[in-house]
DNA sequence: ATTAAAATTAAGAATAATTACTAATTTAAT
DNA sequence: ATTAAATTAGTAATTATTCTTAATTTTAAT
């Protein structure tokens, strides 16, 4: 069942995610995303954003805020959320892969991958 | 402003989400709470759970499925995501607390807490 | 115990994010 | 060019959560 097709949208919001270091909600990729497709629907952002990271091709981040987030890199990398701002960003660290093997140790199940967000205040909004 | 009453409403909430190792949502704890509190209503529900993870008396959990979770272990620790039957659980680690340290090192704002999810197959559905 | 002010509540309306539906369009493979 | 499968726009529907308001409960002070 279903295989992928190339389309107009799919690939304009993979395109807009990559050019994009912050992590956008679907409507703000929506509404970047029409300047080059003009007659795309919410609905097919939604719809395209939920196939690509069910594929793996991109990132969804639940950082507690109302919406989504989306990150166009699909590599594993700890997120930061600004509690003043709310910006949503990357946040540089080492490899973090040895929590995947450390939490299998004393785990039943099996341990694939992990999301890792850090609050705080970021370095536009820490003085106050 | 706004001092913290004893609220009968907010005990039971308090009282019923420390007998729960997993973390439920707002509906489930609602359905539990209104046994004790025929009357209480889910906006009540949720203006509490707020209330209470906001003064950080409980914690909030953003897993990714539609709905928040909510602990009542006040203490930091990472939790774990069945992708098959999406239970939430904690799962059993060493302190973390050298995340913050490592993520604030090279960091321009001020970590202040993680999430830690990790995301797999439980004991129950990991043989399929 | 009374009382008055502040906090909390139930109930339901409102909002916001996301998903589902359907007929029309696009794509890929002949 | 033809056809079947995939995708889409547009809109309706759903779901989780917040807001509003008048009534009730709690607290602290008498």
């Amino acid at each position: 069942m279903a295989t992928l097709n190339r389309s107009k949208s799919r690939e304009a919001i993979v395109r807009f995610l990559m050019t994009r270091k912050d992590h956008p909600t679907a409507e703000v990729i929506y509404n970047n995303v029409r300047q080059e497709c003009p007659k795309i629907s919410l609905g097919t952002v939604y719809r395209n954003l939920t196939l690509l990271s069910d594929i793996g091709e991109i990132q969804k981040i639940s950082c507690g805020d109302a919406s989504e987030h989306f990150d166009g890199n699909a590599k594993p990398h700890p997120h930061f959320v600004c509690n003043k701002c709310h910006r949503v960003d990357d946040l540089e660290m080492d490899d973090l892969n040895f929590l995947n093997t450390l939490a299998n140790q004393k785990f039943g199940g099996i341990v694939e991958k992990h999301q890792l967000i850090f609050y705080g205040k970021c370095e536009f909004c820490k003085e106050n």
